[in-house]
DNA sequence: GCACTTGTTGAATTGCCGTTCAACAACGGC
DNA sequence: GCCGTTGTTGAACGGCAATTCAACAAGTGC
C-alpha cells in the first residue's frame, strides 16, 4: 500500500501525475488507472480525493500554465537591460529541447481548445498575458532610447508570442533543422527589425 | 440499410467521415462507432474497408493537408504580381472563422504531434513546403525589385508560415479580440517590414 | 489508549467499445 | 437470368475501464 498522506499533499502529488500522464497519453487519452499508476496508487484513491478525473486534468493544466508564465517572470526578474530582457524572454518561451515537458503539454492543449472551451479560455488568458509581458519591456526599452519601435507595442507582442508558439510546435513535433537554437535566432530577426536594435546580448 | 456503394466511392466517404469524427472527438478520442455514424453505416462495414482504425485516421490527415495545400498553391495560381500573391497567401493561410474545419483540424494533429511521429513528420513536410511557398514568391519579388528582403527568404518564410500558424491556433480558440482579420493584419505588419514593401492591396 | 475521522485498497459491478462472423442483399460478368 | 463476388448488417463475444463499496489501516483529538 502506498505511505498515507494528508489532503493537500496528496492532491499536489496527483496533479503532478496527472500532468505526468497527460503528457504521457494527451489530455484527452488519459486514463484514470494511468493517473492512480503515475502516483503509485489504486484508481479507488484518485478517485476519492477528485470524484470527477476532468476537475483533477484541468487543475493540473491550470497550474502548469501558471508555472509556465511565472517561471519566465522569474528568469527576467533580476534583470534591468531591456535588451537582456527581451532575448531572455524570448528563449525562456521556447522549449529545451523535443522533449520539454512544459511546452508539451502546452501544444497539447492548444490542439484540444477549438472543441474544448474551457481550454480555449485558459490559452487564451496565457497568450495575452505573455503578450503584456513582451510589451512591458518593449516599451520600457522605447522610452529609455533603446528601441526604435517599428509600430504599436501590441502588435509586435503578439507577434512575437505567436512565433514563440508556433515554434515550439515544430521543436516539440521535432523538425530536423529547426532546433531551439534555430528557433530563438528566428524570432531575434523579427525583434531585432521590430525594434530597430542590434540586439546583441551574450548567450 | 445503408446503400451499398463500389469500394473506391465508400472508402472516400470514410475518409470525409473520419475527418468529421475527428474534428469533433480530436484524433486520439476517435471512437469506431463515431466514424460508423458519421457515414452512414455500422462499425462492421467501416472494418471492412479500414481493418485498423488509424490506418483511415492516417489517410484522411494525409488527405487533409494535401488538399490544403494545393488550394493554397491554387489561389495563387492565377495572379502575377508579387504583392497580391504574398497578400493572398497569408490570407489563405488563415481560418475563415472558429469553425474553419481543415484548421481545427490542423490544430488538433499538432496537439498530438509530439506523442505521434507520423503525424508529426506529416505536419513538419507541411511546414516546410509552405515556407518553400512563400520562398518562392518572396524571391521573385525581390527579382523583379518589388520586395527589398530584410534577410534571407528562408527565415522570412519560415516566420510567415509560424506566424500564420499561431494565429490559427488563436482564432480556432475563440479569441475574443483576435479575428482573421486581425490576423492578417499582424501577419502583414511583419511581412511590410521584412520586404520593405507597404504591401497595399485590394481586398 | 479509545473513539472518530481520513486515506487507501481490492473485489464486484456495470457498461461500453472493438472484434468476429454467419447471413444476406446488391451487383457484375457472361 | 444465373453465379460468384462484394458490401453491409446484426447479434454474440470478450475485454477493459469507470464506478461503487465494504473493509481496513493510519492518523488525530482528547
Amino acid at each position: 500500500m502506498a505511505t498515507r498522506k494528508k489532503r493537500s499533499e496528496r492532491r499536489a502529488d496527483l496533479v503532478e501525475a496527472a500532468r505526468r500522464a497527460m503528457i504521457q497519453h494527451g489530455p484527452g487519452g488519459v486514463l484514470l488507472n494511468q493517473v492512480a499508476e503515475e502516483a503509485g496508487l489504486t484508481s479507488g484513491a484518485v478517485l476519492y480525493h477528485y470524484p470527477d478525473l476532468s476537475d483533477l486534468l484541468l487543475e493540473a493544466n491550470q497550474a502548469g500554465m501558471e508555472r509556465f508564465y511565472a517561471e519566465r517572470m522569474r528568469r527576467i526578474g533580476g534583470l534591468t537591460d531591456p535588451i537582456e530582457k527581451l532575448v531572455v524572454t524570448i528563449r525562456s518561451g521556447l522549449p529545451t529541447d523535443a522533449d520539454d515537458a512544459d511546452v508539451r503539454l502546452l501544444c497539447e492543449l492548444g490542439g484540444s481548445a477549438g472543441r474544448n472551451r474551457v481550454y480555449a479560455a485558459l490559452l487564451t488568458t496565457l497568450f495575452d498575458r505573455q503578450v503584456s509581458m513582451y510589451q512591458t519591456i518593449l516599451e520600457q526599452g522605447a522610452a529609455r532610447g533603446v528601441f526604435a519601435l517599428a509600430t504599436d507595442s501590441q502588435t509586435i507582442g503578439r507577434n512575437l508570442v505567436a512565433l514563440e508558439d508556433a515554434y515550439g510546435y515544430r521543436i516539440v513535433a521535432r523538425h530536423p533543422t529547426l532546433d531551439a537554437a534555430q528557433a530563438e535566432e528566428l524570432i531575434l530577426s523579427y525583434a531585432r527589425q521590430a525594434t530597430g536594435c542590434p540586439l546583441e546580448v551574450a548567450a
